[in-house]
RNA sequence: GGGGAUGUAGCUCAGUUGGGAGAGCGCGGCGUUCGCAACGCCGAGGUCGAGGGUUCGAAUCCCUUCAUCUCCA
């Protein structure tokens, strides 16, 4: 059986069983923000099995993507060295929303395992909670299991939880004896031994308590199945070979690895790692960038930084030097293309962004590399041979450079590495960032509301007003009853056709009015359950909780809203046909007043590119083509090739918005029905936003006519001021500029010249003081620059001596003092302008040769420049 | 979320207690040469990331902000 047909097996078998089929959710949690990455496969399912969302559905089954790296659930370190460890992976699972529980979800699993994978039944051992003695029971007496194959295992093992608090119950894995010759032959090897004999394959969840805050557990009312069976280890056990990485699923990209690097599986263990990590790396790289992670500097993005380096390191270990992840990565599209399609028409997008990757690091490399030579060349010439602990933790922490590299760097060498002092560092670096994990949680009232199945119909997408029932008021958090004038309050209804806002469209803006009340909605959001809530402002009298009333959604920004909506889908398409197949989605802002389009691209795109791009979305427009909307089955959306979104998560009736057929799109928002309506459409701006991304920002209809006249105006006002046409605008704009440039050359020479001048006047100002030439004297210039120049003339003229001159500017003094450099050593410059910068209120200083100052008395400037035969008599 | 680092010419980077914005490579011109490489001479190119502050004076010190790199969670 091959691993695909595994899978297929898996799901097909619940399927038969009334399961929903669901689809593996993005790697990127949606609603989440403790998660970094769905882990496990109940995560899309966590507001189900909270009450805080009603499904259509009571059972589903799903075959998870799932990574397992950064934040507490961390594989990363491990993959290569065992079995078993992946940073990604594919989790199957059964879940039972409050229907079957314990006696049905353990028959399932036993029936599976072997009825329909065939796994012999005497090799299958089971392990329950310590005190679940009704499990005890189903798997004894129901299913058969001899009491000896039966264990009991603590809270560790075999009890599970959300959290602290919630949902939690024991739970029953299923494991397999694999027999002695997988074992670690100790005496007391058993079930639950960290050695590969005895493999955990099934782990079945009984979330049958709600523990609260002081650990009391209290019975659900409603228990529920939530259970979790790796895909990768029960492949590994129906196509009976010893690693998860043996399986055909993974030993494809390992074959690919051998090929690159010339260096073969069983070689050394060196090798065996390497080839191992580069393989799950792959893996998760091409899932992760496939559903929309880009390498980055923090979060989600940096983990898979992280990953990705740490493949290229191993892969440097097994003399790949030269970019090879991207090309390890293509065997997982086609490996994986039937059960995740999207992977391979990605495929483009994903290698590129391997290759860039790729290179960025071999920049970090070389810059680290240089500043370790630095630090070993310095501790050369001190005749050290230790390398110091901050040096390494500087060159990893700041510079990223791994620590392995320094050590191969230093292995020729006669040096040692203080590795205690690294520690210590990082040690450090950990207690500082300790910081508290943010919860986003959302209020109580609402909580309530959609844990008893209350769903407000939006019903928006055929009109904009409606009477409907007010269900919840909320005043800062807290619900309350009613809300008099002047108080800003949430409102939720039965039925309301503002648009919450959602997939990047603004919300709704309008009013509710009732019989003794008005109240205006600056804004309209959906909670993560989908509760629609609106925003705003009682201005006259009170609206009470349970009353009917009417609510208008203000016209004209809707229109506008949906123009840009309509648009937004155009542009996409264009962009892709344009620019290319990469082009994907990487988010949206759809207002009444503008729109924006955030898209994965490499390069900045030139101003006739956007030309064609605007211009074919126009052609679009013109042609005045119907926006079509089909509501359908989620799975059967998919089925067609309609564009979704990574991130977006997708209830299980979706809305198809198509336009001929060209454009075909998942979305929940709101368009106009003629692209006709939209009139016209300008590009305003194209700019980045993250590495391989980039947003285009537009204006249609009213705004964009707007924003060409504003423009206008400004190129005919300047056209009017030049007295050209606007056509040679630009041109004498360019004559102007190199007309200015060498009036400013002139003025530079002429102002030279005139300080020339000035200089030739000089000869009888010089005083000798001590035998030295010195003179002091006031002159006028306009800048400290020309005052520097001026002072250099009269020092050139001189030849020994000193120069002082001052000038008074804007009513502030500047002052400079010059010492030719023979007589340095006697006199320094800067001390002899502090002490005259003084007089005129001021500070100064400079170097031994040269030194200015400044200061704010004019009227001093005279007195000032006396004292300098004063100070010059005292030093000399 | 918490640290560290960087941002100066097209590129790679110097810039030392605040006091003349520099180098190398690249580019343009001229010279040498039959021509090229090499070399010599001359030259263009800078809002010193942005904004504020301190100061007579800020690339340099302080604050804010943006971007990039990097570590930790």
């Amino acid at each position: 059986m091959t691993g695909n047909e595994a899978r297929r097996k898996f799901l097909d078998y619940f399927e038969k069983h009334n399961h929903q089929v669901v689809r593996s959710s993005s790697l990127v949690p949606s609603d989440d923000p403790t998660l970094l990455f769905v882990n496990a496969g109940m995560v899309q399912f966590k507001r189900a099995f909270l009450g805080e969302e009603k499904r259509g559905y009571v059972r589903a089954t799903t075959s998870q993507k799932c990574v397992r790296a950064g934040g507490k659930h961390n594989d990363l370190e491990n993959v290569g060295y065992t079995a078993r460890h992946h940073t990604f992976f594919e989790m199957l699972g059964n879940f039972s929303f409050g229907d079957y529980f314990k006696e049905k979800a353990i028959d399932f699993g036993w029936d599976l395992l072997t009825n329909g994978y065939g796994l012999p039944e005497d090799k299958l051992w089971v392990s329950i909670y310590l005190d679940d003695d009704e499990a005890h029971e189903l798997w004894h007496r129901n299913i058969g299991v001899p009491e000896n194959r039966i264990v009991r295992f603590g809270e560790e093992d075999n009890f599970w939880a959300m959290g602290d608090t919630g949902p939690c119950g024991p739970c029953s894995e299923i494991h397999i004896d694999r027999g002695e010759d997988f074992g670690c032959g100790k005496p007391d090897c058993k079930v639950g031994c960290d050695c590969d004999r005895f493999l955990e394959i099934w782990n079945l969840v009984f979330m049958q308590f709600d523990r609260d805050g002081s650990g009391k557990l209290t019975p659900l009312p409603k228990p529920s199945i939530d259970t979790g069976l790796g895909l990768e280890r029960l492949i590994s056990i129906i196509q009976d070979v010893p690693t998860n990485y043996d399986i055909d699923l993974i030993m494809p990209v390992m074959n690919k690895v051998e090929d690159l690097s010339e260096k073969r599986i069983g070689e050394s263990l060196e090798a065996d790692v390497a080839i191992k990590v580069i393989a799950d790396h792959s893996r998760a790289a091409a899932f992760l960038i496939g559903d929309g992670v880009l390498p980055s500097n923090e979060g989600r993005g940096y983990v898979l930084r992280r990953i990705m380096r740490r493949a290229i390191r191993y892969g440097r270990n097994i003399g790949l030097a030269r970019p090879f992840l991207h090309k390890t990565a293509e065997v997982v599209f086609d490996i994986m293309k039937p059960a995740y399609p999207e992977l391979s028409d990605s495929s483009t997008f994903i290698t590129n962004v391997i290759k860039n990757e790729e290179v960025r690091f071999s920049e970090t490399l070389d810059h680290g590399l240089k500043i370790l030579n630095d630090g070993l060349a310095d501790l050369r010439a001190k005749g050290q041979t230790r390398v110091s602990g901050d040096l390494i933790f500087k060159l990893y922490d700041t510079f990223g450079f791994p620590v392995d590299i320094i050590q191969d760097v230093v292995r020729d060498e006669e040096l040692s590495l203080d590795m205690e002092g690294f520690d210590k560092s990082m040690e450090e670096q950990r207690e500082r960032s300790k910081s508290i994990a943010t919860f986003t949680t959302i209020s109580d009232a609402y909580k309530n509301l959609s844990a008893a199945g209350v769903m407000p119909e939006f019903v928006g997408y055929d009109k904009i007003s409606c009477k409907s029932k007010v269900l919840l008021l909320v005043e800062d958090g807290r619900e309350t009853r009613s809300a008099a004038g002047g108080q800003t309050v949430e409102v939720v209804v039965e039925i309301t056709p503002f648009y919450g806002e959602a997939g990047g469209q603004a919300g709704d803006t309008g009013k509710i009015t009732g019989e003794n009340f008005e109240l205006v909605v600056t804004d309209t959001i959906k909670d993560p359950t989908g509760l629609i809530i609106h925003k705003g402002k009682v201005i006259s009298g009170s609206i009470k909780k349970g009353e009917t009333v009417n609510l208008i959604v203000d016209r004209a920004n809707r229109d506008a809203t949906e123009c840009n909506h309509t648009a937004t889908h155009i542009l996409h398409f264009a962009l892709r046909s344009i620019l290319g197949d990469h082009v994907k989605q990487a988010g949206s802002l759809v207002a009444p007043d503008r729109l924006r389009f955030d898209f994965t691209h490499f390069s900045q795109t030139d101003p006739e590119t956007l030309d064609k791009i605007e211009t074919l979305v126009n052609q679009k427009i013109r042609e005045n083509i119907p926006a079509r909307i089909v509501e359908m089955d989620a799975e059967e959306a998919f089925k067609t090739d309609a564009t979704a979104l990574f991130e977006e998560k997708y209830g299980d009736r979706v809305r198809v918005v198509s336009m001929n057929d060209f454009s075909k799109e998942l979305c929940g928002g709101t368009h106009t029905d003629m692209t006709g309506n939209i009139g016209f459409f300008k590009i305003t701006g194209e700019l980045s936003v993250a590495s391989g991304v980039r947003r285009i920002e537009a204006l249609t209809g009213a705004a964009a006519v707007e924003y060409i006249q504003k423009n206008t105006k400004i190129m005919h006002d300047s056209a009017r001021l030049l007295k050209e046409s606007p056509e040679t605008v630009p041109e004498r704009i360019k004559k102007i500029l190199f007309v200015q440039k060498s009036l400013e050359k002139e003025v530079e020479q002429l102002k030279a010249k005139i300080a020339m001048g000035s200089a030739d006047w000089a000869e009888e100002d010089i005083r000798s003081v001590n035998d030295i030439k010195v003179l002091a004297k006031k002159v006028t210039v306009g800048t400290p620059a020309e005052l520097r120049d001026l002072a250099d003339r009269f020092k050139e003229k001189i030849k020994s001596g000193i120069v002082v001159l001052g000038s008074s500017v804007d009513s502030k003094v500047l002052l400079i003092v010059v010492v030719t450099k023979d007589l340095t050593e006697r006199f320094h410059a800067g001390e002899i302008v502090k002490a005259i910068a003084s007089v005129v209120g001021g500070g100064g200083g400079g170097r031994p040769d040269m030194a200015q100052a400044g200061g704010t008395q004019p009227e001093n400037l005279d007195q000032a420049l006396e004292k300098v035969y004063e100070v010059l008599v005292s030093i000399g």
